[in-house]
DNA sequence: CTCAATGTAGACCACTCTGTCTACTTACAA
DNA sequence: TTGTAAGTAGACAGAGTGGTCTACATTGAG
């Protein structure tokens, strides 16, 4: 990739994160990358194209971060624990690839995009899509039922954006670390 | 209150909640309340003045709606069974009173707000806060140890975060549903 | 009837927004 | 050396932003 335009969405990721898109202009991303306006409308067609630019990078590396976690142990049920205490981590800002704590990118995104079918609004869908299988593919590793290996997904699923969420609103940096005990219960059941 | 107040904020409400508040400008919310802006300036200091002011209108409704479904059932247990029946109603858009459901609009809010502790954060949060002892006074009836009481709120709060998120970001309007067996699981379990 | 409060419409201010465009500079390959 | 591509700065357009202010209308109480 061209070098100015791995850093325009390299600094548009970092002041959309962590300000919003709606609240970082075109002309706030130019000045702190010191890129002309002319370069940016050459790489990109419009903001939202930039903003989609910006989905696709932090689509990279946080499902990097995600496999590596999940991946870190060999059985099914200590990979979902693991993505508990790897959750805990980024809550307390302690994965420097994913930036200071402010929630999930893919989720506030959406939620300042009311167009369903706007492709920003679908691209953050299919992370999410993303992201469910690759949780789904371990609970695999140790149940057999269909039906129990989708409510279990579901469940855990749920369970991490509830984390991610109630960590953003309430300033709950302790939300990963309290669905633990409950999550290991769970993983017990037959 | 006044007439023009309340027209004022039932008006942003709709607006700020189905198109996010920074994507409503104060123009539009005149237009479409016929209301003048000096009257809108005489009830309220600023725009974020109005954000919060459709926040509490909203908090109130809310959690008008939330206690009347935990309270329509006299077991604990039923009470938190329940509320995810009470989720399915809300994102299959039939409880006419929140509003064609776009997720949860004190969690879009401070997803747009970057400052935690600005006033609009702070109502957020304090929301958040007010539904989930709700949920702990349910889990009181049927709890006795206090550490299993929190673990437990916790993670049915979570989880009816990550439902209202899921419903959302994927469109699974069936997110609220899908937590049912698991749930009943959890409560059997002692 | 008079007066004060509250409403109205909308001009206006200073600023920001995305996006276009001109004019100039630099780097490199033929 | 020359030509091309890609960069630069930044003026500019047209629309929109939150918020102030003037001038006028309506209404209800004393």
């Amino acid at each position: 990739m061209n070098e100015k335009k791995l850093v325009l969405i390299q600094t548009a990721l970092h002041l959309f994160y962590s300000k919003g898109v709606n609240s970082v202009g075109i002309n706030e991303i130019l000045k702190q990358s010191g890129i002309a306006k002319k370069t940016l409308y050459n790489h990109f067609a419009s903001k939202d194209d930039l903003v989609l630019a910006t989905l696709k990078y932090r689509d990279g590396i946080f499902n990097q971060w995600f496999k590596d976690i999940l991946d870190s142990e060999k059985s099914g049920e200590k990979s979902i624990l693991a993505l508990f205490y790897g959750l805990d981590d980024w809550f307390n800002n302690k994965v420097p690839e994913l930036s200071r704590f402010r929630g999930c990118f893919f989720i506030n995104t959406a939620a300042e995009y009311s167009v369903t079918d706007s492709p920003v609004r679908q691209y953050c869908r299919s992370h999410k899509q993303t992201i469910r299988a690759l949780i789904k593919n371990k609970i695999s590793l140790f149940r057999d039922n269909p039906e129990d290996i989708n409510s279990l997904t579901d469940m855990i699923f749920m369970l991490k954006e509830g984390a991610i969420v109630s960590a953003l609103v309430e300033g709950n940096k302790n939300a990963g670390k309290a669905c633990i005990p409950t999550v290991t219960r769970i993983l017990a059941l037959r």
